[in-house]
DNA sequence: TTCCCTTTGGTGACCAAGTCACCAACGCCT
DNA sequence: AGGCGTTGGTGACTTGGTCACCAAAGGGAA
């Protein structure tokens, strides 16, 4: 109780006092070190996830064992898909990993539960959450048909680099972001580099031209 | 109330007899033809639609103006993401349109907030069918990043043919539901026809040798 | 019926992207 | 220094998507 994480949510700001203690009372805060399997499928999850700090990336493991990401889920923002398997008593077909280390409240079924009987600032809050997400898969797919590999990488880039306008992750990371195959990341990649857009080193990329980058992305307007 | 539609959902069979009735009361039946635009982006959706007859097709419209297939909504199933949007306000991206002639119940917005909020079996049901259609979701995104069109197309026709084993559909159908240019379908059909499997006529294929179009499926593990 | 027009399907050339089989360079460990 | 796992680069090939056509089938309207 020392600070109010409540504040970090948007959403939740407007609940009643009475709610809002409930919450408190029956959610923990959780710390999980990078790496960390935060759900995984056939593992039922019991906790939704609100996280403080850190990131979250969900993916789906396919049959033949590769992976394509789903989406990311950032400080602020929720794991809101899994409650859908947490009251459908279901099981998760994607994994959650913590990319970073993650602080997160934790909020077990039975409070969930409680609070979406109860509160309709909380419902409103979940809904808005799940909209998000869905919203998110939608625009995926589209841009998993539709859009060119230079523009989803360009696009990708610019979202990942810090404020350094670095990314620090290999050819390898890249290519399971966007579903596609390390030489075809590398390929573009040394295009870009040919444009004098970025710098390579072994497991970053250095943005040296963001403009050409952007310009690339908006030229075939896409979403994020 | 001639007949009990809720027996059609499964998970609404245990409801308590007063929220039933409130169910019951609090919506309506409702009919709509083939081809009425059932929700659409930019226009709030106000009524959870739970199919008694028909089929709707719910596809993200991109700003390219091309469409991508997202799933399918059968009779005994609901349109359970745009609750999400409904509840929160907020602008669904995808289109829902009728492909038959469709027979609903509809379920305003304020009736469904209640029932969400008084039962617990009531969420459950919500919840499950989150649960499918993210899963769904899911697996779409695996399929169009990993498997063959070939096997992709085959397993459509499977799904899509009736039993007399005819699907009904141009090719040009058939390439947005799998995300897809025609001549690809076009390509495909005609491999397709040349082992004996189908057979063509404008606006539908009969499929010959559902065994053929089974081995091939199978052979690289597809999900539905 | 004939003509016209739209819808549907077919084709070849070309480009983008995924796959396969390698190899080279780097960093790290002992 | 030697050995090894990780990372990135490359060429050849296949699959799939795009473009620009054309031809055949069906459906009115005169």
């Amino acid at each position: 109780m020392e600070e109010p994480w409540i504040k970090t949510f948007k959403g939740l700001g407007s609940l009643p006092d009475d709610v809002r203690a409930e919450l408190e009372a029956g959610s923990q805060i959780v710390s999980v070190p990078a790496g960390t399997q935060v759900f995984a499928p056939g593992q039922s999850a019991d906790n939704l996830l609100l996280l403080l700090e850190g990131t979250v990336r969900v993916q789906q493991r396919s049959e033949t064992g590769r992976e394509v990401f789903l989406y990311r889920v950032h400080a602020g923002e929720s794991c809101v898909l899994t409650t859908a398997c947490m009251l459908a008593f279901e099981d998760y077909s994607a994994d959650g990993i913590a990319e970073t280390n993650v602080t997160a409240v934790a909020i077990p079924r039975k409070t969930f539960d409680d609070l979406v009987a109860k509160s309709s600032v909380f419902r409103e809050f979940v809904f808005t959450a799940y909209s998000r997400r869905i919203t998110d898969l939608f625009t995926l797919v589209d841009d998993i048909v539709f859009q060119r590999m230079d523009v989803r990488l360009a696009a990708r880039l610019l979202e990942l680099a810090g404020a350094d306008d670095v990314v620090r992750a290999t050819h390898a990371v890249l290519a399971t972001e966007l579903g596609t195959a390390r030489e075809v990341i590398s390929r573009t990649l040394s295009e870009f580099h040919r444009r004098g857009w970025v710098e390579q080193a072994r497991g970053e990329v250095r943005l040296t031209g963001r403009g050409g980058l952007e310009r690339l992305v908006k030229s075939s307007g896409v979403h994020a």
